[in-house]
DNA sequence: TTGTAGGCGTTATCAG
DNA sequence: CTGATAACGCCTACAA
């Protein structure tokens, strides 16, 4: 079902189909209104791809992520879905996690779609091929939570936000604070965030201690079970992200330590999931559907004025802290519960 | 850079360059490797767009889901991403929740896109505009969590799997036993799960309770506190899925019950997020990964057939439950707390 | 206001 | 083994 048997159907050219369905008002109220059904009664829905052939443009934002089991992620995806909608395009997600080929497979993959720009998070802007290759092409884009001088990034100050995290839990009393990450290697937001912890215990006056990395979501429960076990333990946590913090919890509790009575465990990410746990995770927040906004607004606006968006246009978002009930006073008394 | 480019740099024409890509035998070893040089220098990408016009066929399975901030479906999504790299596809995940124009709107723009088939979970296949647009177009598609006599489904016995935890805790000695869920009319899941706590209570003959609706999840709190605060409250709350069951366990904890000791709560989803947290939570498990994956299987197999799956190819893949610590006998002592 | 025709980048057919 | 060419569905000058 293709322009033409609606032309023929309707009984006019299919210049004129097309009309109808990109410049309405160029056609007569009557025509219009005969195309218009027998596109409807014909199911005719236009071939996107023979439009964006013939058009060199497509209307598709290509969006890479991560993955989309941790929330953040999809909470962000949803500012990029509306903003985009918002803004005429649609979009097309693609994860880099359990894709095959990884980042650059999958920015191929959207290159070979035609997109007009993309909204991407990598694990590494520096030396990241994905990205070489949309400079090579011209392709406009925008980084989210990534930070890098040399591209366009929409994030938060996540080394000046775990910094001041790191101070308000010295404060608090707490002297063996220990930060808790995923696999360093495979994210910068990682590097940030513990450049920031480093900060901070270097500020305070505090030893930092040794890192503790959980490259395996799966395998986490043993090296936290380790971490919690001896007399030195810390007496908070600071986990790179969210998910780390919920796990790390629970490792509390099979260890037999109360949070936040006995250890103190606080996030990163701010997922809304986080205000539904007991106790109601203390985390640094960062605006996730704002952030997925915002560089879809950027490149947007970049697209058109038909230029591509530079590492000027970059764009540091407040962040937050939610209080929650997962961090507290190092001689805090053990919580009572009937 | 077209095709032409490749084939002007390497000398040769455009068809020869298009059978290195495609059927590389076809061409002397010292032609291909030639062109393969200049496609490389030139970051040559082939253009999807113009290959599905000329094929007719694009190599992309469509996928639309309610939305991707419940993990379950990034979950699902997973195991269908997966499947569809192995079986040569390529998907376009597109959400019907937070889409401007809901499930039909995603379909056109699917259809527009020249998707070779669709995985989908809707709303209700009954009287889905969705469903019959790929019907009347002869679209292979199969449906993920839907169960209906009329389509292709992969899911699991959610009525039987509800009925038989009612019974488990009827055994247990609960008696005021509640179901609580979102909004029954915008999921078939719901309704397939209400059954099955009718059924259930039927059978060990106890009175079922009048069903909690909980439409909008930001206003669950409310809700919830009403639900908990009477002397005829429930000892155990089934919930139609796991994220409500965990906000129902924040519930229950602002209420000042303990779960499980005063208050069981089981979900229904099996999400991973359930193990890590405190207390554990009790669920019935869905196989999402797998039940994605059976989807693309059955999907990429009939269009390998060039066929379309019927309802007869409907598969029903085993639930489990899954202990957890939220759920306990009705006069389960409180658990000790250090 | 409406119709005709060319070309977007590919693949496939048919010659050579 | 390689090259020329038509066609996929659409948009847009240009012509009528």
């Amino acid at each position: 079902m293709s322009i033409q048997e609606v032309a023929r159907r309707a009984g006019v050219s299919i210049a004129t189909v097309s009309r109808v369905f990109n410049v309405p008002d160029q056609v007569t109220a009557k025509t219009r209104k005969r195309v218009q059904e027998a596109a409807a009664t014909l199911g005719y829905v236009p071939n996107a791809n023979a439009r964006t052939l013939r058009m060199q443009k497509s209307g598709v934002l290509g969006v890479l992520l991560p993955t989309l089991l941790n929330p953040v992620f999809g909470e962000c995806l949803e500012g990029i879905a509306v903003a985009a909608a918002a803004g005429g395009y649609s979009i097309v997600p693609i994860t880099s996690g359990y894709q095959i080929d990884g980042e650059e497979g999958a920015v191929k993959r959207l290159l070979a779609d035609n997109v007009d720009g993309m909204i991407l998070v990598v694990s590494n802007p520096d030396n990241s091929a994905a990205l070489a290759a949309l400079q090579a092409r011209r392709i406009p884009y925008v980084l989210l939570y990534n930070r890098h001088d040399a591209h366009p990034c929409v994030t938060v100050d996540s080394e000046g936000a775990v910094a001041a995290l790191v101070a308000r839990l010295a404060a608090l009393g707490h002297r063996r604070i220990t930060m808790v990450c995923g696999q360093l290697s495979a994210s910068d937001r990682a590097h940030q965030r513990y450049r920031g912890y480093l900060r901070g215990m270097g500020e305070c006056g505090l030893d930092a201690r040794e890192l503790v990395e959980v490259p395996f979501m799966d395998a986490a429960a043993p090296t936290l079970a380790a971490l919690l076990a001896g007399a030195d333990r810390p007496t908070a946590l600071v986990c790179s992200n969210d998910l780390l913090a919920i796990r790390c919890m629970r490792a509390a509790y099979v260890a037999g330590l109360q949070v936040p009575a006995q250890l103190t465990v606080v996030g990163f990410d701010g997922i809304e999931l986080g205000n539904d746990l007991t106790p109601m995770l203390s985390t640094i927040t960062q605006p996730n559907r704002e952030m997925g906004r915002c560089g879809v607004e950027l490149l947007v606006r970049a697209l058109a004025c038909d230029d591509i968006p530079g590492p000027s246009a970059s764009v540091i978002l407040p962040h937050g802290f939610r209080e929650g009930e997962s961090c507290a006073g190092v001689n805090a008394r053990p919580v009572k519960r009937k």
